[in-house]
DNA sequence: GGTACTCACCTTAGCTGC
DNA sequence: GACCGCAGCTAAGGTGAG
């Protein structure tokens, strides 16, 4: 332990195999087969797979198609965005049962700092137990449980304490895996280094160049060799991780600093009048979460990704926040306009960032175009009205009529479209039952 | 042949102002 | 006026996580 660092014990809980677990339970004669979540659209990838499905090499984040000639015979359902957040809300009720140190890292984990607790609910062990005893009774889910003196530690503990997919078979988890104090340096540094938080499939391959294959190799090039390689930022994280040092916090209220909705189409798009339609919607449904947040933006980008699958962005700042929908119609139609979709755009997307309180100010342009029109207060007045239709009549009550395609209005909701385009959604959200 | 969505953060380059 | 160094901002692209 380095000087000023506190003896802090910090749990990671992670839920096993999410989305199919909380799909289980309303299809219990699924159990024990191979069942996937996601991957059902002609696009879609795959969001969860259980372990009797990974055990043929599925895994998350692949092309469904894929996932289909590994394991033919696993059950694919559709995702449920909705119904995933309500469980993962039941989850965090539980855990902030056992300390109000509760940082939510998605749906499905969450770091706890449990230092303040351990003297009345016992070590960071028994804490584990019995948070995964209780979502295990009340919810009829199971998770993994890490536990250790700082968060990637017990991410990585959390990892070890998981069921493991083999060919022959799942072998049960440990449930709970602790990294005992003053022996992490012995834990870490036989990991693979694809481990390590930050090392993803380009930095795996830098560093396999360097001869670099676990954590170890890595501590032993050397901080200066590692900025060379990778650049002072990641090269002086990974090297801190190396050493098990991470005195990050467990933050219980991280600020938001970007907000964005972006959608793979069906089919490719080649005229830009359909792809303003696209933008449009895409721009209401940013729009609306960022009141909803009580904030505003001024960079907003617009992202397009080609047949070919290139990926382009292009970013626009405002003079001050905005955070209506025609105010970021009006900053990304210009850079959509710059854009020749002729060879095929398969996804368009629109991001928010650089947050502010919202001023939507008046533009000369409006008054010089069009005198009558209306103002930017209209604007503001329009937005809150539209935000109290969908609070009282579901979010897709209401919509700019520019965003109505030939398909009818469909608007965005936030992780709707997650796993694809179009995919059958045998599970609508709770606004359109 | 097949590659989602959301968010955070980093790097590099170019521009502007002092 | 040209140039330099620096800081700050913006734009664009990339990487990584879950």
């Amino acid at each position: 332990m380095t000087a000023g660092e506190s003896l802090r014990t910090i749990l990671h809980v992670d839920m096993d195999a999410f989305y199919v677990s909380v799909e289980l339970r309303r299809r219990p004669e699924l159990r024990g087969q191979p069942v996937v979540v996601g991957g059902t659209g002609p696009r879609g990838v795959v969001a969860a797979a259980s372990y009797e499905a990974r055990r043929y090499g599925v895994f998350s984040a692949m092309p469904g198609s894929v996932a289909r000639r590994l394991c033919p015979q696993a059950v694919f359902l559709p995702g449920d965005h909705e119904l995933y957040s309500e469980v993962s809300r039941e989850v965090h009720e539980i855990l902030h049962e056992a300390t109000p140190l509760v940082e939510p890292l998605a749906l499905d984990e969450a770091f706890l700092d449990v230092t303040g607790a351990l003297r009345l609910l016992g070590d960071g062990v028994a804490i584990g137990w019995h948070i995964r005893n209780r979502v295990m009774a009340e919810l009829e889910l199971s998770c993994s449980v890490g536990v250790a003196p700082s968060k990637f530690l017990a991410k990585l503990a959390s990892v070890a304490a998981k069921p493991k997919p083999t060919p022959a078979g799942v072998l049960p988890g440990a449930g709970v895996f602790e990294v005992i104090r003053g022996r992490e340096i012995e834990f870490l540094h036989p990991l693979a280094v694809e481990k390590l938080w930050g090392v993803g499939p380009a930095t795996l391959e830098r560093l396999q160049r360097l001869g670099v294959t676990t954590v170890g190799d890595l501590n032993r090039l050397g901080e200066a060799r590692l900025v060379t390689a990778l650049g002072k930022a990641s090269g002086r994280h990974l090297w801190a991780l190396s050493c098990a040092a991470d005195d990050r916090p467990v933050e219980i209220d991280r600020a938001m600093k970007s907000i964005g909705h972006e959608e793979t189409f069906a089919r490719d798009l080649h005229e830009t009048t359909e792809l303003r339609t696209e933008l449009v919607r895409l721009s209401d449904g940013v729009a609306s979460r960022l009141r909803a947040a009580g904030t505003g933006a001024r960079t907003l980008t617009l992202k397009v990704r080609f047949a070919g699958f290139t990926t382009i962005t292009r970013s626009a700042t405002l003079p001050a926040p905005v955070a209506t929908s025609a105010a970021i119609v009006a900053a990304v139609g210009p850079l959509l306009d710059r854009i020749d979709p002729t060879a095929g755009v398969r996804l368009v997307g629109v991001h928010a960032s650089n947050f502010g309180e919202p001023v939507e100010q008046l533009r000369l342009d409006d008054l010089l175009a069009a005198p009558a029109a209306a103002t930017a207060n209209d604007w503001a007045e329009a937005s809150a009205a539209i935000d109290a239709i969908r609070d009282r009549f579901g979010s897709t009550a209401i919509g700019p009529a520019s965003a109505v395609s030939k398909r009818g209005i469909r608007l965005v909701r936030r992780g709707a479209q997650q796993w694809g385009p179009d995919h059958d959604r045998e599970h609508p959200p709770a606004d359109e039952r």
